[in-house]
RNA sequence: GGGGGUAUAGCUCAGUUGGUUAGAGCGAUACGUUUACACCGUAUAGGUCCACAGUUCGAAUCUGUGUGCCCCUACCA
C-alpha cells in the first residue's frame, strides 16, 4: 500500500525539498555534447536591484515551460540565467541610501562608492536568484552570468575595440536631458512629464535694415541669449521677404539670420521659431542644417553663465525668464503675452525640471549594423510571435538613430577611451594604455564616463558562453532557439542583440521571438509601482503555490497584447492543483501492494478505457502543436481539460464501478490503465506545474509501458503518434456520455432529486442499443439509474420525461415527480429553439445559389443537419403530443 | 503628431486558413455529501459576437468608415 497523500495538497510541504531534489541530481544544468541537440532559452536578465514583478512571474514561466517541455523531449536543454547591472536604476538606489547617511557619492569618491555599489549588488542580486528559485525556475545555474563580470566586461571592452577600429563609434555633441540640481545627464527612461501653467510671450526681434519686426513665440525667454537664428517655414508669405535677412537680437545686440526650415509650423503661434540650438533638441537638429552656432548660455546648475549680458549673469533660469520678459517689456518689444498650459520633462529623481544641455557623448554609428537586421526579420531568418512585433522591429530599424552609449554614472563599465592632454587624440585597446598612441604622451587620462548597460547586455547571447574567446560552448549554443520577452525592449535589447550576433557571428542570435503579453490589472492599466496595482508572484506562491501561480499566468496570458489579472484568479490554479492531487490520492488509494501493474494489452480495455487512452492521445497532440506554436495558454487550457473534464469527471467516476467490484483481474486492469494515464498526464503537466507533479510522480507506482528516470523532468514527454488511440470505441463511449448527459439533464430540470433512482428505457437503433446494454452498469451508475435497457422495439411508457438525442430517446418513467406542465414548457422551448435554426437552414438549403456554389461536402453536411433536426423536432412532437 | 493593437456571456478570455445549433473558467441560480476533492458533484440561466456599410451561396472571422479603450513612439516653439 502506497503512502496515502494528505486530503489537500500544501504546497509549502513539498516545492523547497523537490527544488533541492532537482539541484542535486544536475538536471538543469547542460554541458555541450555533440551527440545532442541543444535547444537553448537566453533568460532576459533582470535589473539587478528589482523585485520581481507579475509580469517576471508570467513571462519567466512561459520560458521554463518551453525549456522543461524541450527537456523532457530528450534535447539537451539550457536556460541561461543572470542578471544586469542596471547602472542607472541601480547607482539611484545606492545614492538614495547613501543620502539617507548624509552621504554622497561625490562625498566617498569613486573608489568607495564602488564598494558600496557591489554591497549593494550582492545583496539585492541574491534576493531575486532566490526568486528563481520559488518559482520553480530550471535554469542553469553553472552558468548564472552578471553583466559585470570579468568575461562579460571583456567581451564590452572587445566590441567596444573593435567598433572603434572600424570607425563605428564616434564621439559628438548632442543634447542630453540634464538634471541640474544632480548634475548628472540623464536618459529618457528616467523622466517623467508634468503639466504646467505657463505663458507664451510673443517677443518682437527687429529686422536689420528695416524698420520692421518679426515676433516670435516662446515658453522659455531665458533662452533667447542663446538664439542663433529666427526660423520661418519656407511656403510662408508672410515671411518670404524676411528669409536671408538677419535680425539684432535684442538685450545682446548680436546679429543672426532668418532661415527658412519646413520644421516650422506656420499656424502654431506667430509662424517664426527663435531659435536656441544649444538648448532645445529640436533646435540642435535645425542648427546643424543651417550650420548655426551653438551658444551655450547656462551652467551645470541652470543659472546664466559669463555669455549672456552682465545683469543677468547668475541668475537661475526661472528667474532670468521673468527678468528677460520685464526687459523686453520696458524696451516694447513684449509684444503679448498669453496664458499656455504645457508640458515639461522632470527629473524622476529630483522631480527638477530638466534642461536639455550641450555635450559630449559617445554614439555607435548604427545604419550598417541595422541593414543585416532587417534583411534577417525579411527573410524569415528572425520569426517574431505573434508576427505583428516584426513591423514594430522593422519600423524602429528602417528609422534607426546612432546610439548614445556614454552615461555620467559610476556603475558599469567605464569607458575604455584615453584622451592625450598634447594631442587631444583618442587611444583605446583591450588594455589600458599607458602611453597616447598618437604622439607618446604619458599625459593621458581616461573618460569619466561609463558604457549604457545595454551595451553590455547586448552581447549576452555572446558573452556569457566565453566569446571573445574561441569558445566550443558558444559554437554549440550559438544560436540560441528562442527569445521570450516582453515587446517594449524589442528596441533596446532584441533588435541590438541582433545586430551584434549577425556582425560577430554572421548568424542571428536566436530564431525565434516570442513577446510576452503586458501585464495590466482589471481596468486595464499596466502594473506600476507609482499605481501600487501590481500583484506580487512571491505573494501568491505563499498563498497558493508556485504551481498555482504558474499554472494562473499561463493560462491568463493570451498569444499577444496584455492580460488582465487579480490575486482571486489565482485562486482556481490552487484549486486545480488540489483537483489533480486528490484524483492522484483517490487513485493511490487503489494501488495495492500486491496489485502488479499490466502492461496496456489492446484486447482486454474495456470501452471508457479505450476513450480515456485515446483522449490522452489527442491532447498530447494538442498541447504539442500549442507549444510548437508558443500558444502556452491554449496548452494549459488542454491539460486543464484533460485532468479535470476527462481524467476526474469521467476516467475516474467510469472505474469507480470496478474498482468496487470483486473482479480482483477487472480490477487490476483498470487500475493499471488509470496509472498509465496519470503517469502520460503527469508528464504533459510537468513543464507548467513542476511541483505537485513530481511529487504525485514519485509516490506514483512505475507502470511497465512507460520510462522511470529518476526524475519527472527529465522522464520522456508523451507524443501523440506512440500513445495508443481507439478512435471507433470512444466514439461510442461518446454516445454513451451524451445519455448520461441526456438523462441528468432531464431529471435535473424535471426537480428530480439527484439522488433518486429512476428507470430508464431507451429506444434507438440496434447498434446503440448493444452499445447501451453493454455500458449499462457505467450507464446506470453515472446517471443513477435503477434499472435500465434500451432496444430498437421499445415503446413509450406513459407518463415519462423524455431525453432525445443523436439516434435515441430516452423515457424515464416518473409517476408523481413530473410537472406536466413544467416539462411540457421544456419540450416547446426546445421546439421552438430547434424550429428556428431548421427555418435556417430549409432557407439556405432552398437557395439556388447556395446549391450551385457551395461546396459539395458543406451540402452534405447541411443536409445532414436538417435531417437530424427534423427527426429530433418529430420526437420531441410526439412527447408533447404524449404529455396531454 | 506617427505607428500598432483591441472590441465575443456580469468578469477574464478561446474561437488557427470564412462553413455543424459561437465555447471555457470565474461569478450567478437550483439541487445535492455518491469509494478522492465543498479548493467538490450534477444541472440551469446568461451573447442582436461595438455600430453602420460592403464582399460572399454563407461573416464573430475578410474589406471600408465611425466610436470606445489600450500600448509603443515623438512631442509643438
Amino acid at each position: 500500500m502506497t503512502e496515502p497523500l494528505a486530503s489537500s495538497y500544501d504546497p509549502k510541504l513539498y516545492e523547497s525539498k523537490l527544488y533541492d531534489f532537482w539541484l542535486h541530481h544536475h538536471l538543469f544544468h547542460a554541458e555541450q555534447d555533440p551527440s545532442r541537440k541543444p535547444y537553448t532559452i537566453l533568460m532576459p536578465p533582470p535589473n539587478v536591484t528589482s523585485y520581481l514583478h507579475m509580469g517576471h512571474g508570467t513571462g519567466y514561466t512561459m520560458q521554463d515551460m518551453l525549456v522543461r517541455w524541450k527537456r523532457m523531449q530528450g534535447f539537451n536543454a539550457m536556460w541561461l540565467p543572470g542578471t544586469d547591472h542596471a547602472g542607472i536604476a541601480t547607482q539611484m538606489m545606492v545614492e538614495k541610501s547613501l543620502a539617507e547617511a548624509g552621504e554622497s557619492r561625490q562625498s566617498l569618491g569613486r573608489e568607495r562608492f564602488n564598494i558600496k555599489l557591489w554591497e549593494w549588488k550582492d545583496k539585492y542580486g541574491g534576493m531575486i536568484l532566490e526568486q528563481f528559485r520559488s518559482m520553480g525556475f530550471s535554469c542553469d545555474w553553472d552558468r548564472l552570468s552578471f553583466t559585470l563580470d570579468p568575461q562579460l566586461s571583456l567581451a564590452v571592452r572587445r566590441i567596444f575595440v573593435d567598433l572603434f577600429e572600424a570607425g563605428l563609434i564616434y564621439r559628438g555633441e548632442r543634447l542630453v536631458n540634464w538634471d541640474p540640481v544632480l548634475k548628472t545627464a540623464l536618459s529618457d527612461d528616467e523622466l517623467e512629464s508634468k503639466e504646467i501653467h505657463s505663458s507664451l510671450w510673443h517677443f518682437k526681434y527687429p529686422v536689420e535694415g528695416t524698420d520692421a519686426f518679426i515676433t516670435v513665440a516662446t515658453t522659455r525667454p531665458e533662452t533667447m541669449f542663446g538664439d542663433t537664428a529666427v526660423a520661418v517655414h519656407p511656403d510662408d508669405e508672410r515671411y518670404q521677404a524676411f528669409v536671408g535677412k538677419q535680425v539684432r537680437l535684442p538685450l545682446v545686440g548680436r546679429l543672426i539670420p532668418i532661415v527658412a526650415d519646413t520644421y516650422v509650423k506656420s499656424e502654431f503661434g506667430t509662424g517664426a521659431v527663435k531659435i536656441t540650438p544649444a538648448h532645445d533638441p529640436n533646435d540642435f537638429e535645425l542648427g546643424k542644417r543651417h550650420n548655426l552656432a551653438n551658444i551655450d548660455i547656462m551652467t551645470d546648475a541652470g543659472a546664466m553663465n559669463d555669455l549672456v549680458p552682465e545683469k543677468f549673469r547668475g541668475l537661475d533660469r526661472f528667474v532670468a525668464r521673468k527678468e528677460v520678459v520685464r526687459a523686453m517689456r520696458e524696451l516694447g518689444l513684449l509684444d503679448k503675452e498669453e496664458a499656455y498650459k504645457t508640458t515639461v520633462p522632470i527629473s524622476e529623481r529630483s522631480k527638477e525640471i530638466i534642461e536639455p544641455r550641450l555635450s559630449k557623448q559617445w554614439y555607435v554609428s548604427m545604419k550598417s549594423l541595422a541593414t543585416p537586421a532587417v534583411a534577417a526579420a525579411n527573410d524569415g531568418t528572425l520569426r517574431f510571435h505573434p508576427d505583428l512585433w516584426k513591423k514594430t522591429y522593422l519600423h524602429w530599424l528602417e528609422n534607426i538613430q546612432d546610439w548614445c552609449i556614454s552615461r555620467q554614472l559610476w556603475w558599469g563599465h567605464r569607458i575604455p577611451i584615453w584622451y592625450c592632454d598634447q594631442c587631444h587624440e583618442h587611444t583605446t585597446g583591450m588594455t589600458d594604455p599607458s602611453v597616447c598612441k598618437h604622439c607618446s604622451s604619458s599625459e593621458i587620462h581616461q573618460d569619466e564616463d561609463v558604457l549604457d548597460t545595454w551595451f553590455s547586455s547586448w552581447l549576452w547571447p555572446l558573452s556569457p558562453f566565453g566569446w571573445p574567446e574561441k569558445s566550443n560552448d558558444l559554437d554549440y549554443f550559438y544560436p540560441s532557439d528562442a527569445l521570450v520577452t516582453a515587446p517594449e525592449i524589442i528596441f533596446l535589447w532584441v533588435a541590438r542583440m541582433v545586430m551584434v550576433g549577425l556582425k560577430v557571428r554572421g548568424e542571428v542570435p536566436f530564431k525565434d521571438v516570442f513577446l510576452t503579453p503586458t501585464v495590466c490589472d482589471k481596468q486595464g492599466r499596466k502594473f506600476s509601482k507609482t499605481l501600487g496595482n501590481g500583484i506580487d508572484p512571491l505573494a501568491v506562491i505563499a498563498e497558493h503555490g508556485t504551481d498555482a501561480m504558474r499554472f494562473t499566468a499561463v493560462q491568463l496570458a493570451p498569444i499577444g497584447g496584455r492580460t488582465r489579472m487579480a490575486v482571486e484568479d489565482f485562486e482556481a490554479g490552487g484549486r486545480f492543483v488540489n483537483k489533480l492531487w486528490n484524483a492522484s490520492r483517490f487513485l493511490l488509494g487503489h494501488v495495492q501492494a500486491d496489485l502488479a501493474l499490466k502492461p496496456l494489452n489492446h484486447a482486454e480495455l474495456d470501452l471508457a478505457s479505450k476513450w480515456l487512452l485515446t483522449e490522452l492521445s489527442l491532447a498530447a497532440g494538442r498541447i504539442d502543436k500549442a507549444l510548437s506554436t508558443y500558444r502556452l495558454n491554449e496548452a494549459a487550457d488542454q491539460i486543464y481539460h484533460l485532468i479535470w473534464g476527462g481524467f476526474c469527471d469521467w476516467g475516474l467516476e467510469a472505474a469507480k464501478n470496478t474498482l468496487a467490484g470483486a473482479d480482483p483481474a477487472a480490477k487490476q486492469r483498470v487500475v493499471s490503465v488509470l496509472v498509465y494515464v496519470l503517469d502520460g498526464i503527469l508528464r504533459l503537466a510537468s513543464p507548467v506545474m513542476p511541483f505537485v507533479t513530481e511529487e504525485i510522480w514519485q509516490k506514483l507506482p512505475h507502470h511497465p509501458d512507460w520510462d522511470r528516470p529518476v526524475s519527472l523532468t527529465i522522464a520522456a514527454y508523451p507524443k501523440q503518434e506512440t500513445l495508443p488511440q481507439f478512435p471507433a470505441e470512444a466514439e461510442q463511449w461518446r454516445s454513451v456520455q451524451d445519455l448520461v448527459a441526456a438523462v441528468r439533464s432531464a431529471r435535473s430540470q424535471a426537480g428530480v432529486p439527484p439522488k433518486t433512482p429512476l428507470n430508464t428505457w431507451v429506444r434507438t437503433t440496434s447498434e446503440l442499443a448493444t452499445l447501451f446494454n453493454g455500458a449499462s452498469a457505467d450507464i446506470k451508475r453515472l446517471a443513477v439509474i435503477d434499472q435500465f435497457n434500451a432496444g430498437p422495439d421499445l415503446s413509450r411508457p406513459g407518463q415519462c420525461l423524455v431525453a432525445i438525442g443523436r439516434g435515441y430517446e430516452a423515457y424515464i418513467p416518473a409517476d408523481g415527480l413530473i410537472d406536466i406542465a413544467k416539462e411540457r414548457t421544456r419540450l416547446s422551448t426546445e421546439v421552438g429553439r430547434l424550429e428556428k435554426i431548421l427555418k435556417g437552414l430549409e432557407a439556405k438549403l432552398g437557395s439556388a445559389s447556395f446549391a450551385s456554389r457551395a461546396p459539395a461536402d458543406v451540402l452534405e453536411q447541411t443536409t445532414q443537419q436538417r435531417d437530424n433536426l427534423n427527426m429530433q423536432l418529430a420526437s420531441l412532437r410526439a412527447n408533447l403530443e404524449a404529455l396531454t
